[in-house]
DNA sequence: AAATTCTTGCAAGTAATTTGCAAGAGCAAG
DNA sequence: CTTGCTCTTGCAAATTACTTGCAAGAATTT
């Protein structure tokens, strides 16, 4: 049922959970509940989540014993490696993870006070100067992490 | 020896060893030897430092025994409450901490392979969407993060 | 269905804070 | 310049958030 390209090798699928799994197949893992959960739950969710929220969200998306923390660890540690996911900072203790879209990247707006996270529907405003620092200063593979901090209009 | 005009209230000041402990002072809190060092070596930072850095950094400036980590950290925490530092995630284990500078603001660009990490003295792009945040979303006390992520030139 | 190899759960181990508490040290008052 | 009041610090223990080792379990291949 996928919509993608699925021969082109270099063309960035759209992001569903057949072409993360045939991402997975391709580079000879397995396709295992547990991460077919984990991948659900991260494509229905509405803010980056934690490993702890990962788990709980995966376990009730798949009607299943919620994972062993651990295996949700090493599940976002391959898929982090995969580049599928990205590990993001909130002024939090722990870190939250979200899909990596190729086609449509967003930034973040925390409430310091309720701690709701908003993903900006924004075009973002870094991409001249990342190119900058590819040109004048020399990085590689430069990438870049913006989060917006501030009270919400429900908590001013 | 100050070269601040100390008598205006609201007026933001040079970033000093003064103006910091006089801050400190007005709050009712007392100039320890700790404190002073640990303002001093902030303030001779060339990069952000962790809380062991600080330490060992407070420690040689003021040639006294090193402090205790948990002297460090909290220090660092009142530090951060009265936004005299803040506290920023450069991707690793540990939080990092620097002054933060009325005057000039500024992002970082990381080198995801050793670890440097340079001050950008760009003009930082956000500014506007920063303030649609204000108006168009409401948020009050808006702040951002913002920090690149590559391989240096010496890395590649 | 059996063999092969990747994955998972459980439990133990680390790293980085974070906190409680009694001893020590600023600072204002005398 | 000593005393007293509080704020601070050092030490040690407690927490939090990962991170890893390993044997049992589950995908895939044959």
């Amino acid at each position: 049922m996928s919509r993608t390209h699925a021969h082109g090798a270099s063309t960035l699928p759209t992001l569903s959970a057949d072409t993360i799994l045939d991402l997975l197949r391709g580079q000879g893992m397995r396709i295992t509940r547990g991460r077919v959960a984990i991948i659900s739950a991260l494509l229905a969710a509405k803010a980056p989540l934690s490993l702890e929220e990962i788990r709980v969200a995966a376990g009730k998306r798949a009607r299943q014993e919620p994972l062993d923390f651990a295996t949700v660890y090493r599940v976002m540690e391959t898929l982090e490696e995969l580049k599928i996911v990205q590990k993001i900072h909130l002024g939090r203790a722990r870190s939250h993870y979200e899909l990596v879209d190729p086609h449509a990247h967003h930034d973040h707006l925390v409430c310091t006070d309720c701690g709701k996270v908003e993903m900006l529907d924004e075009p973002c405003p870094v991409e001249p100067l990342e190119r900058k620092l590819r040109r004048h200063y020399g990085y590689a593979e430069v990438k870049h992490s913006l989060e917006f901090f501030g009270r919400c209009p429900d908590c001013q």
